[in-house]
DNA sequence: CCGACTTGATCAAGCGTTTGATTTATCGCC
DNA sequence: GGCGATAAATCAAACGCTTGATCAAGTCGG
């Protein structure tokens, strides 16, 4: 209990026992990314995620305290700072198509290697319909920041001082766009198979998105500046 | 066993015990309806369903066979048959404009009344992310026949005869901005309070969602014309 | 031999489901 | 029209099982 490390959040530095060379813990994360991706949190049983990972129920609990510190460590490690993410788009300098290619990538790219990237995708998306405790924190610190900074372009692109309600309805719609490419995936697969399939089909999947933003944030535009005349 | 109407998928039709004057299969299906898009099916138990629609537990095997006999009763019976929702978008005589407007009024009208039809929308999206073996009679039932109408009519509107990939890229992102209405419902409330409040709030989420796919669906026709002319 | 780590066994709690008895409504029969 | 017989509907209680969590006893490198 006093050696437990389930609250340090961190690797147990110590020795390492290598059975077959990979670290039980990281074993764990993988799995439990893996499994609560593909099944979500409470269809996944705290077995089934020791047997993926080669280890034994109690490895759960002797790193991670309990299933919910699993479920914690496999949503955020594997995922990155969302700030060099969000850089990606949010600049200054960049023109609307660029801005919007940017924005897009970071739905599209991890649909490119459905291996692994994919999983963390899915595990935050499957985190806005099922709450399971980390929603709040997902909120503060990934989806808060993408929205805001995605508004901060929009606002730039289309000359406004501050965003309006209608600005963020753009801006919902844009991102309902890129969600729905994970949301509706299966769906979509099932309907129309091969619209997934292959780099190409993420390059095709790119420019018909940033031509659809292009063609809202256009009329958009055209839209304020009918307002603007009128009044 | 013999009597038991698990089976009938119908009324058990034989005498009633008016239990405080209402029926308890149809009070169980509408507690299942409200408890399963709340929390999903498997974080609902059968004491919860039991208890929220006054009954006892082994009612549920007694009207539905199991627990996802109740789930399938809840989720099939509120919803009505497919054929007049998308009649309502499906005419050879709408423009572009009226078709978007009852085409997202699907998607809408729900959010109107927030007590119980959106309870319905919620759990067909949430089988999208989680299927729970309801999904294939879903696809064939309800979304491919959604799906099929509207690329019916982005033929027509843009004078296809048949419809290739880019026009159901297009398709998938009309949907998609509908299917973020309800999916990334609560972030984007969460970011923006009162952007579904009132049913002026609707209207206006109407307007917008009509003025991005008209402008979209403008784009990609004027897209095709400039391809054809190049050729 | 210390301490990090692993193990199989075990626990209480909660799950979906079933049971057997009881209550309630309806019908055939005289 | 009254009245057992019959079936439908409801109920409390328990069943068997899975779950997440825990434990004492180990393993093994340093």
């Amino acid at each position: 209990m006093s050696t437990n490390p389930q609250s340090a959040e961190k690797l147990p530095a110590g020795r390492r026992t290598p059975r077959e060379g990979e670290d039980a813990r990281q074993r764990l994360v993988q799995a439990g990314l893996r499994l609560f991706a593909a099944r979500g949190y409470a269809n996944t049983t705290t077995r089934e995620l020791a047997d993926a990972a080669g280890v034994n129920v109690a490895s759960i609990s002797y790193y991670f305290g309990d299933k919910a510190g699993l479920y914690r460590a496999a949503f955020f490690e594997p995922m990155g700072a969302p700030e060099p993410e969000i850089a990606r788009f949010d600049a200054p300098a960049l023109d609307a198509e660029a801005m919007l290619r940017g924005f897009y990538a970071l739905f599209l790219e991890p649909l490119r290697d459905p291996a692994t990237a994919a999983l963390n995708t899915r595990l935050h998306f499957r985190e806005m319909l099922e709450p399971t405790g980390l929603w709040q924190e997902v909120m503060d610190r990934l989806f808060g920041p993408l929205h805001a900074a995605l508004v901060r372009q929009l606002c730039r692109l289309l000359g406004l001082g501050a965003p309006d309600e209608d600005l963020h309805r753009l801006a919902a719609a844009l991102v309902g766009q890129g969600v729905h490419l994970h949301v509706g995936r299966d769906c979509t697969e099932a309907l129309l198979p091969g619209l997934y399939a292959g780099d190409d089909a993420i390059d095709r999947w790119a420019d018909s998105l940033v031509r659809g933003a292009l063609a809202m944030i256009e009329a958009e535009r055209q839209r304020r500046a009918r307002l603007v005349e009128v009044s």
